[in-house]
DNA sequence: AGCACGATTAACT
DNA sequence: GTTAATCGTGCTC
């Protein structure tokens, strides 16, 4: 499948957040190994006015990235322990990015296994903080760009999700931004159809 | 220079 | 359900 080009992130924040479920995320290693998740969750931060968006402090050292041109990583330190690895959007001089949450397992998973130490299958890479450290994702992509041929993160074209299979709300982690901007219903998440399962007990 | 807090996670009751 | 861990960032003094 070829590799989302710039103009897939030229766009509004919103649109590329949600067509974004479903395609693949891949980290090629130095040695050539792929590890790689269909992208199940994200969230839009859009613009200076967007008070959960980091931008929200104007263009410093760190936000520096989101006011450049699309289809850069994102990625910044929180917590004092995790990586979160967001996509940027829009158009230069405009500081928005895609969130990149979760992630459905697909490629390389003996290797994710490992860097997540032996945790069951759909714990690996279903947070933000866990599927960068699942990839090896950290501060050497922020402002890598995913569309450059020799990039070693990039996202590829993958079937689009059934609408009905994606749903939208508040973003995660936001509790003390204030309204509207705290329900804003900029998170979206795919679920991919699961292995049936019978109804849980009685009546 | 000092401080409060965060787009989280794992461990614990 | 609750909470500690842990440090860069942005803001105040």
């Amino acid at each position: 499948m070829p590799r989302l080009p710039r103009a897939f992130f030229a766009r509004d924040t919103l649109t590329v957040a949600r067509a974004l479920l479903g395609q693949r995320l891949v980290r090629v290693l130095a040695d050539g190994t792929r590890l790689a998740g269909l992208i199940t969750e994200t969230e839009a931060y859009v613009g200076e006015t967007d008070l959960a968006c980091h931008a929200r402090a104007g263009r410093t050292a760190r936000t520096a990235v989101m006011y450049g041109p699309p289809g850069r990583a994102y990625v910044y330190f929180i917590y004092g322990s995790h990586w979160c690895l967001n996509v940027v959007t829009e158009r230069p001089g405009f500081p928005a990015a895609v969130l990149i949450r979760a992630l459905q397992p697909v490629e390389g998973v003996e290797l994710l296994r490992r860097r997540r130490g032996g945790r069951p299958d759909h714990q690996l890479t279903n947070g933000p903080g866990k599927l960068t450290h699942a990839l090896a994702v950290a501060e050497a992509f922020n402002t890598a760009d995913l569309c450059a041929r020799a990039a070693h993160l990039f996202i590829e074209r993958n079937p689009d999700p059934p609408a009905a299979e994606i749903s939208a709300g508040p973003r995660v982690g936001i509790d003390r931004v204030p309204e509207p901007w705290r329900g804003r219903p900029w998170n979206f998440r795919w679920r991919p159809p699961g292995p049936q399962r019978p109804p849980a007990g009685g009546v």
